[in-house]
DNA sequence: CGAAAAACATACCATATAGTAGCCATTCCT
DNA sequence: AGGAATGGCTACTATATGGTATGTTTTTCG
């Protein structure tokens, strides 16, 4: 009796989930406003009022997609920032590596966090901006701590994080899974930039598995491609 | 005759800029698609057919907006990329310089540019996306042209000229006029950051015009602030 | 096997808003 | 001053879409 009740409660879980994942693919494509719960409803080969059994309108279908998302994008990433082992360069390295692999593995989620925000309640878009807040503050602490360790050497501790997170944030809009780059080796770099961002002093044999043949590699991209270089 | 007739399109083109500018407030609060032509209107005072004498469509309004606060955007900005004159590192600061004000001080525009992309036409967009990778691959050939003179070390040059873009954009996100910075103050700091992003070999005295007791300097902000500090 | 309840569809309503037709006033030229 | 034309408003329509009341099918359980 109770393990039947959970089944189903799965179950109702599972196809929030799908609708939520539906909405997002739609949302990506076509915007929030431009998506109708007809649009929702069919793509998944239901009807708009299946939709309403599981959300109670429109919007709250928008609120929980962020939900999902943001704790989605946070879980983990977090972590690394608050973590006490490793050094602040080896914390950078790991943090700018999965942060970004998130952002762009899952950017049609992601990009929903950017461009839809507006559609929500002015409650929850404070209380988004203030997680956010919170989360760069933990990033300026880490590079506090890289500077205090004498590892890193930044003026503005603040908008340094702030500039690493732009650069991670924005892969979404130049990102594609046909570029130049797979994504492990696009993370590669960029955590790389962002150890010469944070001036750290032995950046770039840090943030590559493979160091190359030792030092800092000069020049263009070299020609270490693991995929078709498209484009 | 002639210069009446000037006189009256100049008239005309002052009250679309007044039109343009008043939307573009209202779809930076609201967005794209909860703003009502009535909305805009009212906000100037006058109704709706008034704002169908100077645009077809709601849709072509964003569409002039979008093509003005383009132009403006990349207006200079551009010219600094393909400067002759200058060593990379000077081009390069005054580029992140320039292009971080316009982002920062006009941001209800360039926010608008962000997140409002997808109610444009695909052709609109694909046209758009076009123009980006073209500056893009502008700013990329400075960092390969910083490289060439020696004064760079970047090893992928199209992904740092990506990660120098998105810090800059990402700004409008967390910028505030009341903030700590002035913005004069963040644009130096940015540059800075550009640079080192760059790995110029002798960055800390080019990017701001009071090179401090020389070198670089360490540690959190100093307390040279020339606006209150907020928050 | 039969009844009850859950799951989902059909058909509908109410509302909001892009866009328009026709009217009034103001200005400008002769 | 008178008339014409421009500029702008009032009032309307058509349509799209969020949300719901009611029916029908399927499943579940005694």
């Amino acid at each position: 009796m109770k393990a039947a009740l959970d089944a189903k409660k799965t179950v109702r879980e599972y196809k929030k989930k799908l609708i939520i994942e539906a909405a997002a693919k739609l949302f990506y494509e076509k915007g929030f406003q431009k998506t109708t719960l007809d649009d929702i409803a069919s793509s998944l080969g239901v009807t708009k009022p299946f939709v309403y059994t599981y959300f109670n309108s429109k919007y709250s279908l928008l609120e929980e997609l962020f939900d999902v998302v943001y704790s989605d994008l946070y879980q983990g990433v977090v972590g690394l920032l608050e973590a006490e082992e490793g050094s602040p360069s080896e914390r950078l390295v790991a943090f700018t590596k999965v942060y970004l692999l998130k952002n762009i593995e899952q950017r049609s989620f992601t990009a929903i966090l950017l461009e839809e925000e507006k559609n929500l309640s002015p409650e929850k878009i404070e209380a988004i901006r203030k997680t956010q807040k919170e989360f760069d503050n933990k990033l300026a602490a880490l590079l506090r701590d890289g500077v205090r360790r004498g590892e890193f050497e930044v003026r503005d501790t603040a908008v340094a994080s702030l500039a690493i997170s732009g650069m991670v944030r924005w892969a979404h809009r130049w990102y594609s899974p046909a570029g130049r780059l797979s994504p492990e080796q696009l993370c590669d770099e960029m955590a790389d930039l962002a150890l010469k961002l944070a001036g750290a002093k032995c950046q770039s044999g840090v943030a590559s598995a493979a160091p190359g043949k030792g030092g800092t590699a000069t020049g263009r991209a070299a020609p270490r491609r693991r995929r078709a270089a498209a484009k």
